[in-house]
DNA sequence: ATTAAGGTCTAAATCCTTTTAGCTTTTAAT
DNA sequence: ATTAAAAGCTAAAAGGATTTAGACCTTAAT
């Protein structure tokens, strides 16, 4: 490490309180001398002085770190947590990031791990309800802004894709072209992701007055093996062919292409496929696949924006839906 | 937060070097009574009590944190950062994340940054060369495990695919069906990656008798761009089309299905592409695209483990060639 | 009875920075 | 000449854990 405060003071021949007030700008309100201010600003500069992080944390109990707390680093959450990174560097801070696996337990486990190493703040994709939230809240004095998946709740703090809206229009795409015999693979159904993808699918079928049928919603999880599973009930349970499968994930899609793949070679000829989420390579498959794609720079920008004003302008919570943009191909 | 070791102590009626050594478990070697050891457990236990991190890296100097630094967080890091993360927490780390997006720079800046933040140890997928790698080292004082990208020293901890090999084996692939007419779309030309992608291709061809051809390789860089202008050169500037196009990136293969889409859509009944890096949406595109799959997980593990090693059982640097697996549709 | 050994615990230093309260010297005012 | 104000700086505490050196008391040995 470099010098220490004190070993800079000693070089420049005062006490380390004049060479921290002069390094922290506090010259003027303690009447260093113009002197003095230059002399200690110039070997501070000559020896490359930087404050020892640590002790600083200690001392103002502020680690200028801020936890992340994902289901995984995959695509999307990967580019969140590029961006976020990027956004908190900008302004001093630094991120730990720590994956749960959509894991309730581990999640727990990684906001007390986190909490007990003095992170300032927490970005949350989390998978609690709002009393587990609450519950959490209580207990943990440092702010919390969720991501991608919210809680509702007046002082909750979160920034998410405008889940209903992006489905909404999507699933309005086919319905307008007439086809309304839509099933939906779906993901952990407590989720907003879930419920919110979930209303808008509804709500563009209700639109074209269509009640949505109860044994075309499937919700088992985000995994890819989820996906295949639901497409599977969905092609062996049902003689006749649905019109067209929205995927409300990428996984889920992934899921379905290995199922359609593996036993239902045709599925496309008959069956329109649409899904949430973009993915380049969809762009290259056949036949075209019509999606939503999630804008994970803006969510990762807004979220940590909110984070930073919370913690040093002491703005309160705020919540930010961010629109998705459709990809007809 | 919690409990101070102080405020244990008050409760315990003993002064807190007793509360200390007892939670430290060095009870025995300070003759501490069995008497007290219990009741300071038992009080340490129901307060719940976990030592102020911070304090203790300050005391230590030691923070049990690694920084984490790579390009981007895409498929291939994040699956490398989540492993690394999960590999780390279990042994009481925690990860930093920071992102270079490729610029040797904001490497600089992000080593220096992490390192003043006393991060414990740096785990790199690096754009330095060697000279530039052990001017670093000298200055540097916590260990540093290369990933993903090596230089070559015989002090240098590195953890990476075996991408010689990998290449070798794919392109050979390609070479015994008589194919041997293969252009090569590289990265960023001096990074071992390249270096050793490049060797195995050539490798492959020269075991075939044929000695590679200088304009058949390209070298601009990893981003889907890059990929998409080396492609328009081979299929603009040669009359002939490719019989066969390895890209040496997933990236680059996704530039090159661009161009592909935009002015040769007849490419692939002409030509082979290959591809290092596996994406499961290869799975669905056609035709099939063979491919080399990196073991990410692999490499997080041991790269961690390494690190670890250094760290805690003052093991020396080590390195590991991992092998990436061969995908033949 | 004195010394040695053993048992049990603690004061204080240390890591490095920030910040409060205040000391000393000079200058200005009456 | 005295007092007040201003200028310029610093000692020490605080933040919380770890660790060294040693205090203090009891028991055993000579």
């Amino acid at each position: 490490m470099s010098l220490s405060l004190e070993e800079l003071a000693l070089k420049a021949d005062v006490s380390k309180t004049t060479v921290s007030l002069v390094l922290n700008g506090k010259s003027s309100i303690y009447r260093i001398s113009k002197e003095t201010e230059n002399r200690i600003l110039k070997i501070a500069k000559e020896h490359n002085y930087k404050p020892n992080s640590i002790a600083r944390a200690l001392r103002l109990n502020k680690s200028l770190t801020i936890g992340l707390i994902i289901p995984y680093l995959n695509r999307h959450f990967g580019r969140v947590a590029e961006v976020i990174e990027q956004n908190a560097r900008e302004l001093g801070y630094q991120i730990i990031i720590a994956v749960t696996q959509d894991c309730l337990n581990t999640e727990h486990d990684l906001i007390e791990n986190l909490y007990e190493r003095n992170v300032d703040g927490l970005i949350l994709a989390t998978m609690m309800n709002r009393d587990q939230f609450n519950d959490l809240s209580s207990k943990i004095k440092i702010p919390i802004v969720l991501v991608d998946r919210r809680i509702d709740g007046d002082d909750i703090a979160w920034v998410v894709s405008d889940d209903e809206q992006g489905t909404y229009e999507l699933v309005s795409v086919l319905c307008q072209e007439g086809v309304t015999d839509i099933y939906f693979v779906g993901g952990i159904e407590k989720l907003s992701t879930s419920i919110d993808r979930l209303n808008g699918f509804k709500k563009a079928l209700l639109d074209q007055g269509v009640e949505c049928n109860q044994s075309k919603i499937q919700q088992i999880g985000y995994a890819v093996a989820d996906g295949y599973e639901m497409t599977k009930n969905i092609i062996e349970r049902f003689s006749k062919t649905p019109e067209a499968i929205f995927t409300s994930a990428i996984t889920l899609l992934e899921g379905l292409l290995q199922y359609a793949k593996e036993h239902k070679p045709d599925l496309f000829s008959h069956t329109r496929v649409i899904t949430y989420d973009d993915h380049p390579m969809l762009d290259y498959l056949q036949p075209p696949i019509f999606s939503v794609r999630q804008n994970a720079e803006e969510i990762a920008k807004k979220s940590f924006e909110i984070m930073h004003g919370i913690l040093e302008k002491n703005r309160s919570f705020a919540q930010e839906l961010i629109k998705p943009e459709l990809i007809l191909r």
